[in-house]
DNA sequence: GTGAAAGCGCTAACAA
DNA sequence: TTGTTAGCGCTTTCAC
């Protein structure tokens, strides 16, 4: 038998209004009679049903968060910094991954609409014009946490991923080299694709050199395929003596496959990663890297969506954090 | 204005007593109706508040998952196996981080009932007796994923830590080392302490080597504490020619500890690590490791769950995963 | 096969 | 300062 705030009220000689009024730290109750409510709640060990209070309310405190993969490690640091300003705002948070299908992120957002969730954080590598339609009719605001949408209506937080990868190219120029490869995770990730891709382009068309399409490869966002990616662009003719990594992973990859051919990063071939997780100083060269501040773009965006839900004035809908190259080894 | 199921009924003219049968599938219902009421649930894109029906079905189709750090790979693993098998049985997951803080655990689990959800995973590297106490309290019903609880009352998904330190480190008697080093987490955790401490002991006692408590080192379970581990032993009196490695991190500093230290892994020292997570081939040489399911028990402690909360009949309340040795290039 | 009506446990006017 | 009373949107008997 689960107890109510009415066995409490009964119990305390009060209206459930009383009881209610010292649940919620209302302060239109005499000392005595909140303390008289709280000892019979210690007592009788009363635990508000949340689930009631949300339907009374309209406000269940639980936001929900649409993940790519949390078994991710770039997902995982970005819904860290989420659930870490979650709890600090008293919120909980029901996570779901998408794996990226579209199908699935559609009907997970239909289902946290149906939880009657507070609001969303959405991550995802592209965004399509559907989810962006069912995203606008959103009953509760949503905020896009390092992820971009192309229509620039939804509030989101990210970095200057353009800059930031124009800025790692140059890092490689300025030592001379005239065949960088860019290996990047899929091209249909709309940062890889329309900001990190062209980033690499411009900082090559700034230095003179021509696009070589040979020289840009697509693949998984993963260590194997790094690793391929070295070999097979290893053996071509004016084969690279530079590569941009979309990612640590790929970076590590990438390192293994120089030092499997014999040669040596960074004194044959040099790296830069664009991620900067822990992993960066797990190969030897540690690698030089653009710095993601995964953690911040989802404690941010938990931020920000408070304030939505607040319905407190936004200052910036559409947030760009601060990025920097952290320097180690993997670069001369 | 959200639309209700009440509006529903109007709009169909039927009660709502039969929207909600053909929301629920109940089949008491004319074919003819249900088309009717699914026509005007259609147009209305009505969608039926799941805390309404929480609070009058009592059931909230959702779990919590209290976890020690979800940024964490290894317990990240374990997540996404919960995750999956939670949505294949139509369970979302409210997920918390208790970083392993007690205090924070007993608060979540105390949420957890409040909203009132329906199970609950839990993971932690130690369970106090006023977990349990309350764990054995609890409204609902909670099982604990790749955690020991000592007295073995709990519900629990594992494998046979004990039997699998023991197998690493004959894999490194095998060898014929005499001087092997245990690098372990923090040894307030169960696992560390009582399990694979204990195979630690017993692999060397059954080879007739006395344990040197010079040779166990207790640190965070991380990659600098692998590295600052080995350089703390490298140059002891006759130092360790074999390590033990609690996870993958603190393999793989190890390595690098060794590789700086102008030594060869493993002709010079060899490395046995215990998780086997995608770092374990990120590494040069990759490591020979026991292989921890993390996946397999996330998903086998849900779906264990989900036998607890329809009341099935249970065969086994403490399951224990077989394990493995994968042989990689760390150990000869 | 369908409807009426009583809750589920709480919040939030509104009165007193 | 406290109590009364409607709901919140749904499920679930119980009749018909």
């Amino acid at each position: 038998m689960t107890i109510t705030i009415y066995d409490v009220a009964r119990e305390a000689n009060v209206s459930m209004a009383t009881v209610s009024r010292v649940v919620n730290g209302n302060p239109n109750v005499k000392p005595a009679t909140r303390k008289k409510v709280l000892d019979v709640i210690k007592r009788l060990e009363y635990r508000p049903n949340e689930v009631a209070r949300g339907l009374a309310s309209k406000k269940t405190t639980t936001v929900g968060v649409i993940i790519p993969d949390m078994s991710n490690i770039f997902y995982a640091e970005l819904a860290r910094g989420i659930e870490d300003i979650a709890t600090m705002y008293r919120y909980n948070i029901i996570l779901s991954n998408s794996d990226q299908r579209e199908d699935k992120e559609l009907q997970l957002l239909e289902t946290m609409f149906g939880k009657q969730v507070d609001g969303i954080v959405f991550m995802s590598e592209h965004v399509s014009i559907d989810l962006l339609n069912m995203m606008e009719r959103s009953p509760v605001p949503i905020v896009l946490a390092g992820t971009i949408d192309a229509t620039g209506h939804m509030p989101s937080v990210n970095i200057d991923y353009h800059q930031a990868a124009f800025e790692a190219v140059n890092r490689l120029l300025q030592n001379n080299h005239k065949r960088i490869a860019y290996v990047s995770g899929s091209l249909s990730s709309t940062i890889n694709r329309a900001f990190k891709f062209t980033g690499y382009e411009k900082a090559l068309a700034q230095a003179g050199i021509e696009l070589d399409n040979d020289l840009v490869v697509e693949s998984e966002a993963t260590y194997d395929a790094g690793y391929t990616a070295f070999n097979k662009l290893k053996s071509i003719n004016d084969a690279p003596t530079a590569y941009f990594a979309g990612n640590d992973e790929l970076a590590i990859g990438l390192i293994h496959g120089v030092q499997d051919a014999g040669l040596n990063v960074p004194n044959d071939v040099e790296v830069i990663s664009f991620e900067n997780s822990k992993l960066a100083r797990m190969v030897r060269p540690e690698l030089t890297s653009v710095v993601l501040p995964l953690y911040d773009i989802g404690a941010v965006s938990m931020r920000l969506l408070t304030k939505y839900m607040n319905k407190e004035k936004i200052e910036e809908k559409t947030v760009i954090l601060p990025h920097r190259i952290c320097e180690r080894n993997s670069v001369k």
